[in-house]
DNA sequence: AGAAACTGATAACATTTGTTATCGTTGAAA
DNA sequence: TTTCAACGATAACAAATGTTATCAGTTTCT
């Protein structure tokens, strides 16, 4: 198998029982795509096509809010699938931009490959229906933290999680995760 | 047809094709419940094994938090579905409670007609796809507006989609869904 | 190497939001 | 009916967070 697909088809059959003839047809839709550090692969105002899953690298996913200020909705990691998955399921035009933190490889998974696969695969519908929930599950669980949870207790909940993510983004865009100004995140951190 | 299915009837087929046989097989193992105002179907700390769908009535889904207090969740209204997804999903305890806030009368999805019904319905696993994503989206933006709004906003907003919820539930409950307290939330009313 | 942009710490001040307490009203229960 | 609990407004104060400005150390680019 190619190489470069390994990691998702690992993720892939985390989900659905997949045959071999399955995943060499559904595979060869797959295109790599070399993403350099900083530059957009999805920009505000138009309509996302396409599922990336990250090989190796970093994506930064974010929106402009009405003050013009940038708010990092989410970082997604190696091993995981970024997208705006609304906008892609409803064909409208998305909210967010989304970048890459450092030199990144991503698969790129078509709007056509996705819905093909619903079809084509004989667990397609299901695959769909996993990844939504889990995603749901996701994005629950973030609301319960933004409700919960101080400023500083998801930074240490993010350190927890990721800690490398210190090295690899800069400070301020942690704040715009965080939803807090970066003067008050450097306060917070330094307030010992 | 069972005149009390007939809103579920209409809001599954707005996501799925669904014949009237199979709508009949499906549909019998709905089972009506009523619910008095203030009692709890669902408790913090139990599995859900039900999705509720609302026929008539409001509920309240809320979560306690690390000092004790109550936080609002969601307010589920009529033709809606409501339940823990997540703890329904991974069958592991639930971080929610689930009470009505006035008599209501739902309809009950076990989590066996849920899951026979992944296999049963032609389009079962599409049904259950179109709805994780379609909530997927609702929780997409409810993340979005609690990173750009500020709680007047978050109020204006329900004001605007929900008006008659102010008659239905006392404005300290309001607070908690905003996640402000309740002596704030007068002050920004009452701020004119 | 030099210039420019980026980054993060810090201070001073403003704004938002929380906390506690009080009070009057209303609604529910005995 | 009487009583008690729930509710919401308000005030006073405390804590959290935002804003603006400055400065020094890095990184990036030429």
């Amino acid at each position: 198998m190619n190489t470069q697909f390994k990691n998702i088809h690992k993720v892939i059959s985390t989900y659905i029982e997949i045959s071999d003839e399955e995943w060499a047809r559904y595979s060869s839709m797959l295109r790599v795509k070399e993403i350099k550090k900083k530059s957009i692969i999805l920009s505000e105002g138009s309509i996302c096509r396409e599922v990336f899953f990250i090989n190796k690298g970093l994506l930064r996913i974010f929106f402009v809010d009405n003050n013009g200020e940038e708010k990092t909705f989410h970082f997604a990691l190696e091993k995981t699938f970024a997208t705006d998955y609304k906008s892609f399921l409803k064909e409208i035009p998305s909210n967010y931009s989304i970048q890459a933190m450092e030199d990144t490889q991503v698969l790129v998974m078509s709007h056509d490959m996705i819905l093909g696969g619903y079809k084509m695969l004989t667990n397609g519908e299901k695959l769909g229906r996993l990844l939504a929930e889990d995603y749901f599950c996701m994005f629950n669980d973030k609301i319960q933290a933004m409700y919960t949870q101080t400023p500083l207790e998801r930074y240490n909940d993010l350190a927890c999680s990721f800690p490398k993510i210190f090295q690899r983004v800069p400070q301020h865009l942690i704040a715009s995760y965080l939803n807090i100004s970066p003067v008050h995140l450097s306060r917070l951190i330094n307030a010992s």
